[in-house]
DNA sequence: TTTGAAAATAGCAACCG
DNA sequence: CGGTTGCTATTTTCAAA
């Protein structure tokens, strides 16, 4: 098994980063090669740790849950970043947090069922967080587009 | 078909959203129902437009994609929100874009392989958008969750 | 990498509670 | 009326070429 993703490869993922459920005879024949093909390439890059899972794309808002906000978090002190990344890894709500450099120190996205749940939990579980300084929010009203990139090239 | 979510619904969000991919016969079995059930659910959560699709979780560094990174922008009128958003999808490396209120009025996710890319792409297919007055970006150091929400209650 | 075959699963229909 | 069961077509998965 080499290490190395070629073509195949790459055209497997842009298939499956569009629909993860999709059969393995289907992308064979998109891809064009055969399933067996596939199932090995994928076994492979599942592996090699590429491939980090399979999840499910939802429409929130049908399920009650109508509020994203992103939150830029500033820290008192960059040494606390693993504390308040531990702090927030707790709150059930948060959903994505990345380290950052430029603005803030840390970057949250939170789902929230409605405006007074959210207030809720960023007066109850965010802000007594130890070691913020200070946090600015903003809510994303729509999310116009949610893709992958296309791993067209090499 | 009830319109309806229930319990049942819920636990098979929760677990596909943790792996798309597992088949149905093992999520009846934590579901505590029958495969036939799990695929009825589903089918039914497809139609209502609760689950949109299914996608991969790659490892963009191992792809070769080392950078992550958000940019907050502002736009000189409100007006030209439907023309900045079309412009931004044109490029391929864009592959959020949020409508937002608060401190920015998109907010935007992109990939690139390294920061060369990035500054290519930067200079050369976002900041000649028309209708952007001034962008704000920070750079994703690290992704340290991401997760989806349980839906354990009602 | 493909092919072909065995095992497992999806998807459906009729039945049951 | 919705859930389960059992059946069939399809798909996955592996071994051999």
């Amino acid at each position: 098994m080499r290490d190395k993703l070629d073509a195949v490869d790459h055209t497997i993922l842009t298939i499956l980063s569009e629909d993860a459920q999709m059969n393995y005879t289907d992308v064979a024949k998109r891809a064009g090669v055969s399933p067996g093909t596939v199932h090995m390439r994928t076994r492979k890059m599942k592996n090699m740790g590429v491939i980090k899972g399979a999840t499910l794309s939802l429409d929130y808002s049908k399920l009650g849950w109508k509020m994203t906000v992103f939150l830029g978090i500033f820290l008192k002190q960059a040494s606390l970043y693993k504390d308040v990344i531990d702090a927030l890894s707790e709150v059930e709500e948060v959903v994505k947090i990345h380290h950052s450099t430029g603005k803030y120190d840390i970057f949250v996205k939170i789902h929230a069922k409605d405006s007074l749940h959210y207030r809720r939990l960023y007066q109850e579980s965010i802000l007594v967080i130890e070691g913020i300084r200070d946090i600015e929010s903003f809510i994303s009203l729509e999310e116009s587009m949610n893709r992958h990139i296309h791993f067209g090239e090499k």
